[in-house]
DNA sequence: GACCTAAATGTTATAACATAACATTTGTTC
DNA sequence: GAACAAATGTTATGTTATAACATTTAGGTC
C-alpha cells in the first residue's frame, strides 16, 4: 500500500509514479509562480494524461474523466487542454491528434518527439544540435518561427530489443 | 489568352503557371514510371491541390471538385489522397490538417515545412545539415524512424517585409 | 457582508475531419 | 469473354473540435 502504482500502468522498467508526482509538483509550482490556477479538473486532466507514456486522444480523456465527473463534456476536457497547453505542461501530438505530458515544463520548450508505433509511448527529447542547424536554416530561409513541431514515428530502443527475442512479431 | 493563370492565384512574385504545369507533368511521369494510374479523379485533384501553395483542407478540395463532379464525396477526396500521398506527389501538414502539393517528388522526400501564419503559404525545404544532426540524434536515441515530420509555423520572408512597409497591419 | 468583475465551468448544439462497409464499374490478363 | 484486381460509387457513421450563451465561482473593493 505504500506505493500505490496505477493499475493501467505497471512499467517493469521504470517507477512511473515517480513521474506522475514530479509531473503534478511541477505543474502546481509552476501554476502557483505564474500566479495562474491549477483547478480540481485541470489536475485531474493532468493527472489522467499522465497514467503513462502514450499518447491519449481527447475523448479518450473524457472516458476517463467521467467516472470522476460524470457531467464532464468534449468542451470540459478540451478546455483543460488548452490551458494545460498554454502553461507548457502538456504538448499536442500533431500527428497523431493526441496529448502528452511534457517532461520538462519547467525550462526548455523545443522539443523532438520519437513516437514508437509499437508501444505507442512518445519520448520527448531537446536536440540541442539539430535545433542550432535548424535555427540557421530558418535564419536562411528568412522565416521567423513562432513554434516548432519535430515528430518522429518509428520503433523505439526497447520495441526493437523486444523484436529481437520474439522475432515473429507482427509490425 | 496564351497564358490562362488560375483565377484564384495571382502571384506578382513568380509563375505559378509554371509550378502546376512542372508539378502535374513530373506526376504524370512518375506515374507512368511506376506502373500506377493516374486516373482522371486523381489527376483533377492534384491540380486542384495546386492552385496555390497554400495547404489546403480535404473538405475545401471537395468543394473545388463538385463543379467539376457534383457526385463527389469526401471519399473520394480522401481516397485520391491516399493515392498522392502514397507518391510522394502530396504532403500532409499534420498541424493543419491539411495538403500541399510536393515540389521535390522524385528526389529527396525528408522534407521541412514552413508555414506562414500571414499568408498561409507553405514553403518545402530539404535541410541537409539539420537532417543529419536528427539522424545522429535518433541513433543516439535507438530509435528507428519510418517517417518524419518537421512544421515550423511563423512568418514567411515575403510576409515580413510587407509588415515593415504596412506596420500596422493586425498578426 | 454586499457588490462588482473576471475567470472558470455548465450546457446545448453543431462544425470539421475521416473512415467503414459493401455495391458497382472499369481495366487487364488470359 | 471470363476472371480477377483496381478504382469508383454510395450510404452511413465514427472521430475530433468549437461556437454560443447561461451559470457559478474566486477575488478584490467598498
Ligand atoms: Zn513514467
Ligand atoms: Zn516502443
Ligand atoms: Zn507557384
Ligand atoms: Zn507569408
Amino acid at each position: 500500500m505504500a506505493k500505490p502504482t496505477h493499475p493501467q500502468h505497471s512499467p517493469t522498467h521504470h517507477d512511473h509514479q515517480q513521474c506522475v508526482d514530479n509531473a503534478l509538483a511541477t505543474a502546481e509550482q509552476l501554476c502557483a509562480q505564474r500566479g495562474v490556477q491549477l483547478t480540481a479538473i485541470r489536475h485531474q486532466v493532468l493527472e489522467l494524461i499522465w497514467q503513462s507514456h502514450k499518447a491519449v486522444k481527447a475523448y479518450e480523456l473524457l472516458d476517463r474523466f467521467k467516472p470522476i465527473n460524470s457531467t464532464a463534456k468534449p468542451t470540459t476536457i478540451y478546455r483543460a487542454l488548452d490551458f494545460l497547453m498554454a502553461q507548457g505542461l502538456v504538448h499536442r501530438v500533431e500527428s497523431l491528434n493526441a496529448f502528452i505530458g511534457c517532461r520538462c515544463s519547467n525550462h526548455n520548450h523545443e522539443q523532438l518527439l520519437l513516437i514508437c508505433k509499437r508501444c505507442q509511448e512518445v519520448e520527448e527529447r531537446t536536440p540541442e544540435k539539430v535545433l542550432t542547424e535548424l535555427s540557421y536554416e530558418l535564419t536562411q530561409a528568412g522565416f521567423t518561427a513562432h513554434s516548432k513541431s519535430i515528430e518522429i514515428h518509428g520503433i523505439c530502443r526497447r520495441c526493437s530489443e523486444q523484436a529481437v527475442l520474439l522475432p515473429s512479431q507482427p509490425n
